[in-house]
DNA sequence: ATTATAATATGATAAATATCATATTTAAGA
DNA sequence: TCTTAAATATGATATTTATCATATTATAAT
C-alpha cells in the first residue's frame, strides 16, 4: 500500500514522537535498530524531513533528532505527502488525474467514501496522540 | 496508491470486460490506445493475466484478447493480487507482517475498518458489474 | 500447404526506488 | 582552540518497476 520510504518515515517519526523531546535527542544509530530500518536509509529520510521542518535535529555532540512540541502537532497525512510528494496519496485509484462524482472512474463510487474517511483520520490524528498510544503500550511499531 | 502495473491491468481488463467477448476479440494495438497505456507493456501484462486465466486470448488471425463469461465473474481484488503478488494489498499499512487487533500497529485502529470495507467491496463487485457501468456511461476509464 | 496475423516468450534498456558509503559542517566539551 | 561527536550533503551502487524490441508459435483463411 505504502512505499518502504513512507513506512520507514512513519515508524521513525512515531518513534521520535514517543521517545524523544528537545532535551532528549536520539541519534540515527539509536533509531535505526528499534524500528528495523537500514541506518543510512533512515538517516537520509530524517534529514529530508528535517529540512522540511517535520522533525527537528541538532548536530554535534549531544545532538540528534527529536520532535519539538510544534512537530508533535503534525499528522501522518502531511508526513506521507512530504515524503512521497504532493498528491500520490489523494489521487484517484486508477490514475494521477482527478476523478470525481461528476466524472467518476470505475472504482470511484466503490472506493471514494472509504478513502476520504481514511484520509480524514490520517489528517486529524496528531503524532502526539499516536505517540501516547505507543507509550501506553496500546500499539506497537511493527518490524 | 496502486502501482502503474496494477492501474494498467485494471483499466485493460475493464475495457475488455465492457467491449469484448468470445466472438468479439480485441487486439493489443486496439486496447493500448483507448486506455492510454504503452502497447508493449500492456501486452506483457495481459499475457501474464492470460496465463493466470483471468483473461482469455486466442492467437492468429481473428485472434485477440477477450473476457469469457467465466472471466467476467472475477473481481478487482483478485486482479490486483494476481499482478502484484500475494498479500501486498491486504497487509498492514506499516509493514508486510500482519498486525491485528491484539497486537495493533499505530495505524491499525485508525485504518483497519476502512481498509477492510474497501477490500470487501473490491472483492464483491464483479467485473461484469463494473463493465455495465462503463457501457452505460455511468463511469469512465481515466487516461 | 502457404501465407498472413496475432498472441507468446524472452530478453534488453530505462527510470525510479531503495540502499550503502563518505567527506563536510556544526557544535559541545576538555 | 582542539578534539570529538553528531547531522548534512552528496554521490555511488543495487534492486525493482516500467518500458521497448523481437524472434517464435499458433491459427484462420486462401
Amino acid at each position: 500500500m505504502f512505499s518502504n520510504t513512507v513506512k520507514y518515515a512513519i515508524k521513525a517519526v512515531l518513534y521520535l514522537a514517543a521517545y524523544s523531546d528537545e532535551s532528549n535527542k536520539i541519534m540515527i544509530k539509536d533509531i535505526a535498530n528499534p524500528i528495523n530500518v537500514p541506518m543510512a536509509y533512515i538517516a537520509k529520510i530524517l534529514q529530508d524531513l528535517s529540512r522540511k521542518n517535520l522533525v527537528s535535529s541538532k548536530r554535534g555532540p549531544k545532538g540528534g533528532f527529536y520532535l519539538s512540541d510544534n512537530n508533535l502537532k503534525g499528522n501522518v497525512h502531511d508526513l506521507i505527502e512530504a515524503v512521497e510528494g504532493d498528491d500520490r496519496i489523494s489521487s484517484c485509484l486508477l490514475s494521477l488525474s482527478e476523478c470525481n462524482a461528476s466524472n467518476p472512474c470505475s472504482l470511484h463510487d466503490l472506493a471514494y467514501k472509504e478513502k476520504q474517511f481514511l484520509m480524514q483520520k490520517l489528517k486529524e490524528t496528531t503524532l502526539k496522540t499516536l505517540a501516547q498510544d505507543l507509550k501506553e503500550g496500546k500499539t506497537v511499531l511493527p518490524l
